[in-house]
DNA sequence: GATCAATAAATTGTCGACAATTAATTTGTT
DNA sequence: AACAAATTAATTGTCGACAATTTATTGATC
């Protein structure tokens, strides 16, 4: 498991973090996505370079990055500040989630090979194990739900499109899962769409797989969607 | 028409560029696009500091902004290199606009107010006129051409949309355009294709804007291929 | 007391120099 | 002469300091 989680979850990259850069960017994503660095709050520059003990050069340099990925916003001259979440941002970011993920779908079904396929099955197959011995458990379901979407959009084959998701919208994909949670009957029923997926992908079926995967991910902004509308009375 | 054009073609900042940085980028991009730094060459820091008459920080900020709209390659500790054209980039990258074009169409028949399809009606008619005035005339045409794109793109009023196609797909299409060009029949049916794909958004007919802005690009996809094939056959 | 202008503090953008890594050249061996 | 290893050169990554811009504070005026 633990090895084919290092395959998919740490080529944000496309390589091992050889530069101080390289580290500073995993480091910066996981505290953006996790929360440590709070969403809307400001980013002082030299403040984080001491903490993490580096220059300012790396620091931009990750900064840079972390801006493609649209986990902070820059404003020059003026400063950077982590995003913040909000419905339309949900909305905006699904609907182009539902889009391009319905496209990997239909070129996985094109391009997987049966081994890739094979190892597919034998993902969903772990997920319901340790589904049944962590019931509850949120965190699994969270890498191993991404983990499924990543091997399906690698197995697209299609070079812009992996850098696209993988690299650019999965962060903000994943802050909104982990800070807003996923729990429920929704979790289990995820399980089966994401069979369903595997199943037409396996028969070749791109349209079909096009269609539940889009499902699949308009059922999951829903679910999110609610828990933002809770959060958002509860500040009012 | 000069005002329209810096209107959206200044835009990949989204802002004027204030720094020496956002300068260097757009110079750079200008440069790569046109072939002035010729496709596949390297790309040396020092090399380029002296020519732009800047220090090596803000070009590295620059740099690492190629890098996200896929003007350049970069191996850490090695180098940079322009990217290549091939018809398998072609293929991945038209693919990507087909699916993201195709969904703006959508949207853009649902968000675009009446004054903006009017705006888009009359930059239509200005380019029919100006094909009249200046038959064969390419760069108009891909100008005028591009900024329609960009006009419905902004309609969709999806802000992660409207990035990651206007800000990093559209400079790779523009140089797979400017290098391998569009000319002969090609040109005036495009004109028609855009006429028809205004009419499916102003009668607020999301579906059918959306299957013909796919059909238009696979159309322009087909014609730059073969222009990519002609040049192939010439280095053999 | 509130508003605006001027000043002071802090932050960002840029620079030149050094360290670490990679590529090229030279040298020695078979 | 061809290949391999070692040395040299060049390039990239990082650092600390300075300049330019923005934000915060202070003081003056109504």
């Amino acid at each position: 498991m633990s090895t084919i989680m290092v395959e998919t979850f740490q080529s944000p990259l496309g390589r091992l973090p050889v530069t101080s850069s390289d580290r500073l960017l995993l480091e910066m994503q996981r505290a953006i996505v996790e929360g440590e660095l709070p969403a809307g709050s400001k980013i002082s520059e030299p403040e984080l370079a001491r903490k993490f003990s580096v220059s300012r050069a790396p620091l931009r340099e990750a900064m840079a990055r972390l801006e493609r990925c649209h986990l902070i916003e820059r404003i020059p001259n003026a400063g950077a500040r982590v995003v913040k979440l909000s419905i339309e941002g949900l909305q905006a970011l699904y609907q182009i989630r539902e889009e391009l993920e319905g496209l990997a779908c239909r070129l996985a079904a094109e391009n997987m090979d049966e081994h890739e396929i094979e190892q597919l099955r034998a993902l969903l197959d772990q997920h319901l194990q340790s589904q049944r011995v962590r019931e509850g458990e949120s965190y699994y379901q969270e890498a191993g739900d991404l983990d499924f979407h990543y091997r399906i959009i690698l197995g697209s084959k299609n070079p812009y499109l992996i850098n696209m998701l993988c690299d650019e919208l999965y962060f903000l994909v994943r802050m909104y899962r982990v800070q807003l949670g996923m729990n429920g009957p929704r979790v289990s029923r995820a399980f089966d769409e994401h069979k369903a997926i595997i199943n037409a992908i396996a028969s070749r079926d791109g349209e079909l797989a096009d269609l539940l995967m889009r499902r699949h991910i308009a059922a999951s902004r829903g679910n999110i969607e609610l828990k933002l509308q809770q959060v958002g009375k509860q500040h009012d």
